[in-house]
DNA sequence: CGCAAAGCAAGCACTCCTGATTGTTTTCGG
DNA sequence: CCGAAAACAATCAGGAGTGCTTGCTTTGCG
């Protein structure tokens, strides 16, 4: 029995916005054409441009979907954040996830295309800088920060460039797991700094 | 006066490779077309494709040109590195300034394109390893590693993933100057270290 | 039941890029 | 001085992608 139009509209628009986050996770910016995402998400071109005029505007809804995701899943680890063992560590690790996620390593893939492209710029930057405060809250608030200790946001902003460092070099080298240790050590370094596990 | 020929072959390659590595510095991997290239640095479709008979052999002698550069870099300025001043931050703000740098930026657009694209990535990766050890040498050489203590490997990594890290930031939000607080903690954090600045 | 709207599909024209081919100019060696 | 080689340049054909136009099918409402 075939869908409501009106739901069958919306599955079809959802297909080829996950079939575009996939790409540019698994295949990057220059890969991701109209073409290779209604292939990817079965949909005709026909179809893809009925719901998206334009490349730009199947990238813009991409883009705004990619930051409302990584935000919906740490809001969701924060709510399901669990008590005991070493909270440093599950946080980095948390972090270290998330950006070799899918919806990490596309971020990773846009931001990069942004740096050189300013269409993009203008559109990836002020959800990236929202985004970037909502991960700095979080990441803040798992930590248990004291705010009134002054390097403490340092700390947390050190801990998010290093993960995504981290998530950088794993894109390339899948070398996700033997970068354990390390990660060990900056979480054990982490819980002594000031204002960390207050 | 014309240059000898094999002096002016010699010109030509260099900026075509010149033009290649500032072109994925500021236009990125899919705007770095032969056509986008040959332009920026002066010469004909025709004189690019002498040298360079496809886009492929240019990129492979540029990806080993960013590289050996970067590599060359990093040597120099451990040989010019200057004693006395805080020398965990001066080492963090030189990786820093690396990332940042015109080789550093094209490195980074090469490998995260080389991330997912299978050709790019097989002639990426041993140059990456070979400059990730050359590096890691470099950095352990001027934090003054201590070899013998286990942990300070993993410091220096954590030191080189972090500037990289904030590099990527830096990329799409031109806000390394407001990171030096940042990255002053961390390096107050390292030279506490077990290992470092032995 | 019929018609309009929405969803989907096919085809066209244009642009851009790449690799190959052909042609021109410059340089160098015999 | 001449001819060959190298450096450089222009052109062509084909492929890929985008945006637009036209056409078909399905759904829903009056």
């Amino acid at each position: 029995m075939s869908q409501p139009q009106q739901e069958r509209s919306r599955a079809t628009r959802q297909r080829l916005l996950d079939a575009t986050i996939d790409n540019l996770a698994e295949v990057g910016w220059s890969g991701t054409t109209v073409v290779a995402v209604a292939a990817r998400a079965g949909v005709s071109r026909g179809a893809a441009q009925h719901h998206f005029a334009t490349r730009d505007d199947l990238v813009r809804a991409a883009v705004e979907s990619v930051t409302d995701e990584l935000t919906r899943e740490m809001r969701e680890q924060e709510a399901h954040f669990a008590e005991g063992g070493n909270r440093p560590l599950a946080v980095v690790e948390l972090l270290t996830d998330m950006w070799a996620g899918r919806f990490g390593r596309a971020a990773t893939q846009l931001w990069v295309a942004a740096a050189t492209d300013p269409g993009l710029r203008a559109l990836v930057l002020p959800l990236e800088q929202r985004f970037s405060r909502e991960l700095f809250r979080t990441t803040a608030e798992l930590l248990e920060v004291d705010r009134r200790e002054p390097r403490a946001a340092e700390s947390v902003r050190l801990t998010i460039d290093l993960t995504r460092g981290v998530g950088l070099g794993a894109l390339l080298r899948s070398d996700l797991q033997r970068r354990k240790a390390d990660l060990a050590q900056w979480a054990a370094v982490l819980a002594t700094l000031p204002g960390i596990g207050s």
